[in-house]
RNA sequence: AGGGGUGUAGUUCAAUGGUAGAACGACGGUCUCCAAAACCGUUGAUGUGGGUUCAAUUCCUACCACCCCGG
């Protein structure tokens, strides 16, 4: 059956490179599997690929959408799928690479998001404390309050939500999923050890501060609306702070370096726990080596499920 | 080598003559649509030596360090 290679973990580790390599030598089509690489004005900050660099390889799912437009898990599963089976019908190898754990689940598993369900009960409930919204989620859905810290505002009310729109809870959604992988697949992850990993990121950090991330950003929050979601992104939120003269620019470097660690590590627990994947230390392998050993546990038929 | 001030967690700050708190950080974790998000847990400190006291981080004192003034 046909198989997809997933390319994950941590970032600056090199997925992008490594992915090239990769698809060049196995007929491998790239699937962007990164929540922000997909918005077009977002380059220098995302460390997405430049088409120099594709090397005649076919990228999809970079730069499908505009700051100023909505995106989110749900659309970027239903773009996922179609293009994976795209892809397999054209015999060729679907290489999903991103650092975003949940677009490659929603994907790579049957999640269902239900588009039925609206998300305006957020502004229904402002007024209400985190407890008391909890209290309103454990009537409608007691198993899935025990599974949301009360704290977690965000996931507490998608959960009334799931319930107020569809009249069914999200335990009952979820009971409806096989919570299995829909596609045979074989999980790569790149890390490093904490100190190239940390070398590597201030180095990135910086090179994208000369190759002008400050006016990248400066253009991006002129135009994007003001709750999108690229104003979330590392490297860019960072900067409203900074253009509104309460932190100098040494500040701002920090920042988005210490944000950019923190965030290594969380995809490091995510992947490790949500997956199996096979990890490959980038300071022990190199790109070559790696590659090698992906076709051969490919060919020899190893999957992780 | 005069005067004044400050020394508490990695950092910024609390507090008290009776078990030293927080925020941030660091470390670990959770994960079914704002996910580069959101959330949770753990960690860790009274500069040094004396003195007063049942008890000192707190009061006194010497030393050390740092800051300000010495127009």
């Amino acid at each position: 059956m046909s198989k997809i290679i997933v390319i994950g973990g941590q970032t600056a580790t090199g997925k992008t490179k490594l992915a090239i390599e990769l698809a060049k030598q196995i007929n491998g089509s790239i699937i962007n599997g990164d929540s922000m690489q997909v918005y077009k004005e977002m380059n220098i900050g995302t460390a997405k690929i430049k088409e120099v660099e594709k090397e005649g390889v076919p990228h999809y799912l970079f730069d499908i959408v505009s700051v100023k437009e909505s995106f989110s898990v749900a659309e970027y599963k239903d773009l996922a799928t179609k293009k994976i089976n795209e892809i397999f019908e054209q015999k060729r190898v679907p290489i999903i690479v991103g650092g975003t754990g949940l677009y490659l689940r929603s994907v790579l598993y049957d999640y269902d998001f239900n588009k039925e369900v609206s998300n305006d009960s957020s502004t229904k409930y402002k007024d209400k404390t985190n407890q008391e919204l909890y209290d309103i989620l454990k009537k409608y859905d007691l198993d899935s309050a025990l599974q949301i810290h009360p704290n977690n505002r965000k996931r507490v009310l998608r959960a009334i939500s799931i319930y107020e729109s569809s009249g069914k809870t999200k335990s009952y959604w979820l009971s409806k999923q096989k919570h299995k992988l829909v596609f045979d697949c074989l999980f790569i992850g790149l890390t490093a050890d904490r100190k190239t990993l940390y070398n590597s990121i201030n180095k990135r950090v910086d090179e994208m501060f000369v190759a002008g991330l400050e006016k990248e950003v400066h253009e991006i929050i002129k135009s994007a609306s003001p709750n999108s979601t690229c104003l979330q992104a590392i490297g860019y939120k960072e900067f409203i702070p900074y253009f509104s003269g309460l932190i100098n620019k040494e500040q701002l470097v920090e920042l988005i370096k210490k944000n950019t660690r923190r965030y290594a590590k969380r995809q490091y627990t995510f992947f490790n726990n949500q997956f199996k994947v096979t990890w490959y230390d980038t300071n022990v392998y190199t790109t070559t080596d790696i590659v090698s050993k992906i076709i051969a546990d490919f060919e020899g038929g190893k999957k992780n499920d």
